[in-house]
DNA sequence: GTCGTTGCAAAGCGTTTGCAGCCTA
DNA sequence: TAGGCTGCAAACGCTTTGCAACGAC
């Protein structure tokens, strides 16, 4: 990441505005408004660039490929709309999962995933 | 699934006596103890049949293939070791899932993935 | 001008599918 | 014997990589 190109421009403005998780194709057919003539090579090139940075946040949901956000948040979970396909993120955390850990093992970190409807697609 | 073949035996055998979920892959190496000359095609083939008929689950975990176990078991999570990468099936559910919903979305399902090292592991 | 970056096309990789032969019922 | 099932190899879809041309610094 030494030159601040045309395409990682726009690459990098389609996550900030999006303010949610957004996949390689979301972010190809959306960057492509600000650089038409952008490959697709270039946007996984450019992810994978931008996650090693620390300047994105790598979001693998349970079943999907990976989905990019701006790093810096701090702890957060998902929620993943079952009719649009959307990905939003959640404040806060669950209790009790260091209960569910079995004797002798240790726990490092956890994942949580919740599934429904979104308040555009439940209306 | 109408017919009861030495290859489907040994697929089943093998989801039977592991108690964990595994990949394909696992599947296809332990199965060709029991029927060497097993191909991977069938394997994937079995595995979704069995999958549609109710007699296996399909596990997914974030930025992993599907892996898959014998169903009928009730709601439960699961515990991925980062050293054996082997997983483990847990009881019981965390509290406070309904809490961190957004206002106006439905809450339908929840997925939880503790990550850590097992007992084996561990020590 | 240098050399990091890009777009294209080819290569990878895991999964799925077409098909002729096999084997269960 | 019928037709569901299997193994092989080809096809697929998504991601990665090789390479010559491009363009940021």
């Amino acid at each position: 990441m030494k030159r601040d190109t045309r395409q990682r421009q726009a690459i990098r403005r389609v996550l900030e505005d999006a303010g949610r998780p957004l996949g390689p194709h979301e972010v190809l057919e959306a960057a492509r408004e600000h650089h038409a003539g952008l490959g697709i090579a270039t946007v996984y090139r450019t992810l994978k660039a931008m996650v090693e940075d620390g300047a994105l946040a790598q979001v693998e949901l349970p079943g999907e490929p990976p989905r990019y956000e701006i790093n810096g948040k701090r702890h957060h979970h998902h929620f993943h709309c079952r009719a649009c396909d959307r990905v939003y993120e959640l404040e806060g955390c669950p209790e009790g999962l260091r209960g569910l850990t079995p004797a002798g093992f240790s726990l490092e970190s956890h994942e949580v995933v919740l599934y429904g409807r979104c308040a555009a697609c439940a209306s």
